[in-house]
DNA sequence: ATCTCCTTATTACTCCGACATATTACAGGA
DNA sequence: TCCTGTAATATGTCGGAGTAATAAGGAGAT
């Protein structure tokens, strides 16, 4: 309990150039502390209903002021992770309040090692989501998204799934996909599940190199895309999310 | 500009009871400086791209702390609609940032006028993703959760959709089924999207008294999960969404 | 004339200390 | 036992001061 300070600011304080702390450049104090407490309460460290230390406390124990502290907590609230109200204290709230899809939210959950239940129940909502996904991209897509979907084909192609530039293409063929329903909820959508893919995938990269050579399901969602075949694309799109569920899950259960 | 002032504090002053701003018992300041600001964003009142007055300046403006005003910042920020730099100031971020499915953000949106075809995008995702939670449900659900939906189900009869009963037991309704999933993501969706059925509801009720009697599709969806029959709950709740996107776009079109 | 590097001004960020407000918990009385 | 009023406490709000980061503009070199 009091040795569990220092975390968030210089901890020895005289090595010249080893800020490697939580904090760099574009993350502003107020964000680390969120971080911090997001990453806790997700990895189940504060359970729902559980009350915080006080303000002046728990600020004190972070060595930080009570504004930035209050900050980051107004950034917990906003995502539904955490409830404050004068007297009673700021307790963390039930988790089916959690916005799980925030995408920061979902960076929190995957810090840490990641519920396998919560995965499975991922790739439920993405198997739900894309195959519908592609067969509207199927029926609107417009020749500017055929091309973004080509390239990011051709770029995951020239690097591999290893590779973050690898990773990176794959996050952009989805999203030009859920990008081309021209349906904003679903873009949004589009956000979290480019995460949660992006998590995953490095998962599997943990576990073993290569479990499968993921370009041919790709193609054959494009394909499909591209000819403007929505049954055939939800299909394609279905067995994608099929093939990335069984490896994910082989490789989280060794 | 210079008489935009005293909307979030009492205007007049003097008049002893008549606290009716937009700041209740369990509305703090923050909230209702976010709450300003976030209907103001998705009204397009501040258009992406577009540069908030400092810090100092707004604060002084909006007649509150700049505490008060940066927590609220805090809270758009965390729900995407906009960024802070120094020098640059507080922007606001381009639509696609936005986490539109934030259940806050949702009301925001439909505060005021809400934009015609994002409502369509709503219903396109519901119609995604009812009838497959529907099916999931069918096969997982227990007991417990038959009754809460039988329980809904009367209570939606009892009342109707124009009372605030009769909408509330329509949102526990969804809820009950999302639930029965078992899925914790497909919950998460369950509080966003029961949150668009209930101002979408309140928008068809506006229109005409009561366009459909919204009990038998329920009753169709309810007994196939009853039933454990997915294919058959799946098929009825697109029924059921299918009708409601009817009722609401000729409602809104008017 | 164009580019790079550095200086500078502006803006958000962080901190501090004080007071106001809301809500729980407890004590007292019916 | 239940209700009512009171007091304690933690969050909420305020104002100001100082720091750090960054975009913009200017000096210098190519």
């Amino acid at each position: 309990m009091a040795e569990e300070k220092g975390i968030l600011k210089e901890a020895g304080g005289s090595d010249g150039g080893g800020a490697k702390e939580a904090r760099g450049p574009g993350r502003r104090l107020h964000g680390a502390i969120a971080h911090k407490l997001g990453t806790a309460i997700l990895s189940g460290q504060y359970a729902p209903g559980d009350v915080l230390s006080g303000e002046v406390a728990f600020a004190e124990e972070l060595e930080v002021s009570r504004s930035a502290y209050r900050e980051a907590i107004q950034v917990l609230t906003a995502k539904g992770l955490v409830e404050s109200r004068p007297k009673a204290g700021t307790r963390v709230l039930p988790r089916n309040r959690w916005n799980l899809l925030d995408p920061e939210v979902l960076a929190w959950a995957f810090a840490g090692e990641p519920d396998v239940q919560f995965v499975r129940d991922l790739f439920e909502l993405r198997a739900i989501v894309e195959p519908a996904a592609a067969r509207l991209a199927a029926k609107r897509r417009t020749r500017d998204d055929i091309k973004l979907m080509k390239d990011a084909l051709a770029a995951m192609r020239r690097h591999t799934l290893a590779t973050e530039a690898g990773r990176a293409a794959d996050r952009d063929f989805h999203n030009a996909i859920l990008n081309a329903t021209r349906n904003d909820a679903l873009q949004t959508l589009s956000a979290s599940i480019g995460a949660a893919v992006n998590w995953t995938t490095q998962f599997k990269q943990r576990a073993r190199a290569l479990p499968r050579n993921p370009i041919p399901d790709h193609a054959r969602v494009f394909d499909a895309i591209a000819a403007g075949d929505a049954e055939g694309a939800a299909e394609a799109m279905g067995v994608l999310v099929d093939l990335a569920l069984e490896d994910t899950a082989s490789a989280m259960t060794r």
